[in-house]
RNA sequence: GUGGUUAUAGCUCAGUUGGUUAGAGCAUCAGAUUGUGGUUCUGAGGGUCGCCGGUUCGAACCCGGUUAGCCACCCCA
């Protein structure tokens, strides 16, 4: 038998991490009900139709795809050999896949909407936190099988689900201790503003594509690509003017007007992102003031192109190399896809391994994550470890985590034990502790050591 | 999908121009120590050198392939 071994790009977690991923989950989850969004959960997998198109040509290849059963059915071979042809020329493959492990929350979601609508009351608030599948290379911060905790407002066109986004990212990420993020918005509506002034709203995908690296090739680097996608000079040039725009959020905005105020969609989307950068600079409202945190992008593009509205990006802190550890945007009819028009809705996703990553190189994960186990209650002999048991019991029945040493093994290996597990307390009793009917409770952290009568114990702090 | 790089004990890593039986630290186990660990000392176990093939009298080392990790590009969380 081969080393065993697991797919590429895919992780075991043991307990120390699957306590800190629990640690970073259940502090979003409790910002998510804090604001009212309810818990959804979809398959692992979908039909292939229901994903494939939505992210765009690139994401079309980084779909999973499932194989069918019954490809080894001898009565079906000429069938099979005639699909697996059209796979071979890229075209139709439902012989051979109709499923495919999900490759985002957010469609699967837009496809349980479409098919309950008559069922939801709207707006439908709903969070899901669940594994998705890209088949990518993997590499730092990216992984084949990864975590993402998605928050999504669907039947509402107002302005305020955006802002109550932008406060959920404030609030997660001041709970992990990530004060110092980075939120980037920026609206679509500009972009095909944009777009429409320098040659027509189908060039937005070549535009956003370019301007998206500007912060990693440079300019002179974003104009080449730009001309090698066919734009001419005068176009380039209101891009160039376009991407020199920069300072605070309100000179971002007011250099924005001159240049793509003129456009009906640029007006909308500026004004869009002077009421959302707007909505924080009271300081006095009680809500979450991320206002320092919050940045105007005009370069921020995002690749999914369902967006439609303000999108969001979030970054790492910059002491840290890593990409985006969130993101999302307003979509005006993701159901459309999907037979139901006229939902419009808006959304946010965290992506947690990255975020993992991010408290760990920081050091950020408090210490008292791996505490399991509270009490350990040591064993010295038959006797003693009967006795032990019995008030091991009653401490658990009132709540108290604890164990009993498997073995009446030297004090050394159960001293280990303790200090391997982070279990802050031991209770030691001998014989003469048995005969008093009192117990020794040693503090793992302090070295305190304090004898007690068993009934004290029971009543213990830990 | 493209390119670079790495793979030696449970972990972190040495290993000379290709030369006899592949090493260290940490960890583990046993003992010094019969009821108070983390210090110290002594000893022990543990490796088909990622996998397959080739060159050679001889390969951990050179060559080809393959798998996996890491890194970059594309793209993205």
């Amino acid at each position: 038998m081969a080393k065993p071994s697991i797919p590429q790009g895919t992780r075991d977690f043991g307990p120390d991490v699957v306590r800190k991923r629990t640690y970073i989950l259940q502090t979003i989850r409790a910002v998510f009900e804090l604001y009212g969004f309810q818990p959804l959960e979809t398959p692992a997998m979908e039909n292939l139709d229901t994903l494939m198109g939505k992210y765009g040509e690139e994401g079309d290849k980084l779909i999973f795809k499932i194989l069918n059963n019954g490809l080894d059915n001898p009565a079906k071979e000429g069938q099979i050999r005639a699909d697996f042809e059209k796979v071979l020329q890229g075209k139709n493959s439902s012989g051979i896949t109709e499923r495919a492990l999900k490759y985002d929350l957010t469609i699967p979601f837009a496809r349980y909407v479409a098919m309950n609508h008559g069922q939801l009351s709207f707006p439908f608030k709903r969070y899901q936190i669940q594994p998705v599948w890209r088949a990518d290379r993997p590499q730092k911060g990216r992984y084949r099988e990864f975590y993402q905790c998605d928050a999504d407002v669907v039947g509402s066109q107002a302005l305020l689900n955006e802002v109550e986004l932008v406060s959920i990212y404030h609030e997660v990420f001041t709970r992990l201790g990530l004060a110092d993020y980075e939120l980037r918005i920026n609206s679509r509506k500009v972009l095909a503003a944009l777009a429409e002034i320098c040659g027509g709203a189908d060039r937005i995908t070549d535009i956003t594509v370019a301007i998206d690296k500007l912060d990693k090739i440079g300019p002179d680097k974003v104009k080449e690509e730009l001309s090698t996608r066919g734009l001419t000079g005068d176009q380039i040039s209101i891009i160039e003017k376009y991407l020199n725009i920069t300072g605070t959020n309100e000179e971002i905005l007011a250099s924005l007007s001159p240049l793509l105020g003129e456009n009906v969609s640029g007006k909308n989307g500026i004004a869009e992102l002077d009421k959302l950068a707007g909505a924080f600079t009271s300081p006095d409202s009680g809500h979450p003031t991320p206002g320092s945190r919050l940045f105007i992008d005009p370069t921020l593009a995002r690749g999914l192109n369902y967006y439609t509205g303000i999108i969001f990006e979030v970054k790492a802190p910059a002491r840290v190399k890593m990409g985006s550890i969130g993101g999302g945007g307003r979509y005006d009819d993701l159901t459309g896809l999907f037979g139901v028009p006229g939902i419009p809705g808006v959304g946010i996703s965290f992506g947690v391994d990255r975020i993992y990553d991010v408290l760990e190189e920081l050091q950020l994960f408090p210490a008292d994550v791996h505490v399991g186990t509270q009490v350990l209650f040591f064993n010295l002999g038959e006797a003693e470890s009967a006795y032990a048991f019995g008030l091991l019991g009653q401490l658990r029945q009132r709540g108290v985590r604890g164990e009993l040493f498997h073995e009446n093994s030297k004090f050394d290996k159960q001293f280990k034990y303790a200090e391997k597990k982070n279990i802050p307390f031991v209770v030691i009793i001998g014989e003469k502790e048995m005969a008093g009917n009192s117990c020794n409770l040693k503090n793992l952290r302090t070295g305190e050591q304090q004898t007690l009568s068993a009934a004290a114990l029971l009543q213990y702090t830990f």
